[in-house]
DNA sequence: CCAAAAGTGTTTTAATTACACCCATGC
DNA sequence: GCATGGGTGTAATTAAAACACTTTTGG
């Protein structure tokens, strides 16, 4: 490194982008919003914002997760997540192509989130500028019904996908997807909806109810997926399974 | 995002720090070079600079990794990797802490090399301007020899270390830690090596000779490590392991 | 009663562990 | 010969996959 010296290196602009995934509907879903500017203005592009001057990239995320969503980060650290809109946020990764962005230079760092879904589809914003669509909507090719997303959002996003699958084969990151509260057979459904397979529900139960610190009983039941009533569970403490949850092979 | 505005974001440094690993007697080392001029003159660091105007970030990770051990990068497209002297490298993470660094804002995109043992230790510097140290030296309370890295260096070195340490078990990570031509016995010296553990030698023979991809016979054998003769093999296709190696519980 | 989802038990199959044992070299 | 690491065989343990079967609700 040389000396301190301003002109010694180029000013870069560093941004955050938001990879949030939910399950809807069955469904592995991504939160897009319309750009408003150029470049690439009308198209759809993942959230995000510039990293402010006195901000760390983590708040930074969770600013923008605030902002376009009105969620809230759990703190790990925080004892129980008591909010219910809570989501689970981590840093993805950066990217920093020279031409990623035509107006200047850019260093985007992506984070990854992760929520339940949400009651209400959305606030701040009107309901043509942000959706949830299903993931395939904006990788592949079907991207016919909203057009590619703007920068290298279309990679990102992909990344983030990746991740959220094989991670959640490994740690709990699973119930971040769920409501505080919930049933075996729901937490099944986002497995299945993430993976796109289908799960043995007899397996599945032994496996997570086996493992020790993934979940924790309430002591409630609910039959709101109908059928006998089942019983409801918190997260617990654990975040590494081991052994881990077998993704079938195609 | 607002419009484009050169006054509406705050201009950022950023750079690329590298985790550089490699095995040597039996032990996990990383690069340290030490540092030149303030902040922290005198101290340990990761090696790294700034990125340049017009260079990528992994383009800025090669080049200084290049420029600080001679290394070249494995390219997992270029079919065979011929190079002798070739490390794999990965983006592992991004710091942005607004205090990180107490000249200016700067982002560091840590990046993660893994580098078989170099017959040379160091290349274009002086002996005491670079070294390889066991991990624990900068880790822990083990900085009583080195003093505590410079910057947030010791918490990159950390999680790179962690990064290897649990990709191993999944991938076939490992193996760029070793030779172009190496025995199953020096792979298992690897694994033991970053992991701190012993691994039971029939065992790790038939997982790596069974996991189809893992391993490829080249049809020599050496016995440079004593003892029968043994077979050669160069690293194979497979990036991913199926089943993964087990890494033993402490 | 019937459909639907929850949950338990059992059998089959595969993988990991632990360890006995043999092989091929250098000294 | 004998120490040293390389490599194979085998039995015991453990976990996963497949699936029959019972339970408890709503309609």
């Amino acid at each position: 490194m040389s000396p301190y010296d301003p002109s010694a290196f180029p000013p870069f602009a560093v941004t955050v982008d938001l990879v949030v995934l939910t399950v809807r509907r069955h469904a592995l879903c991504a939160l897009a919003v319309r750009r408003g500017e150029p470049p690439f203005q009308g198209r759809w592009a993942l959230p995000g914002g510039f990293v402010r001057e006195d901000e760390d990239l983590a708040a930074a995320a969770a600013r923008e997760l605030l902002e376009e969503t009105g969620l809230c980060v759990h703190d790990p650290a925080a004892a129980a997540f008591a909010s219910e809109n809570g989501a689970h946020i981590e840093q993805l990764a950066s990217y920093g192509d020279p031409k990623r962005d035509p107006r200047m230079r850019v260093v985007s760092v992506a984070h990854l989130a992760l929520a339940p879904d949400l009651p209400a589809p959305r606030a701040g914003g009107d309901a043509n500028s942000a959706r949830w669509a299903p993931v395939e909507t904006f990788l592949e090719q079907g991207a016919e019904q909203t057009g590619p997303l703007a920068f290298d959002h279309a990679q990102i996003l992909a990344d983030g996908v990746e991740r959220a699958r094989s991670k959640i084969e490994y740690s709990s990151l699973a119930t971040a997807f769920c409501p505080p509260e919930f049933t075996v057979g729901e937490l099944r459904r986002v497995y299945e909806a993430v993976w796109g397979v289908a799960l043995d529900p007899r397996n599945f139960h032994r496996k997570v109810t086996g493992t020790p610190g993934f979940l924790v009983p309430t002591g409630g039941t609910t039959t709101r997926q109908g059928g006998r009533p089942a019983q409801l569970f918190r997260a617990g403490g654990a975040t590494l399974l081991n052994p881990p949850m077998l993704r079938p092979e195609v």
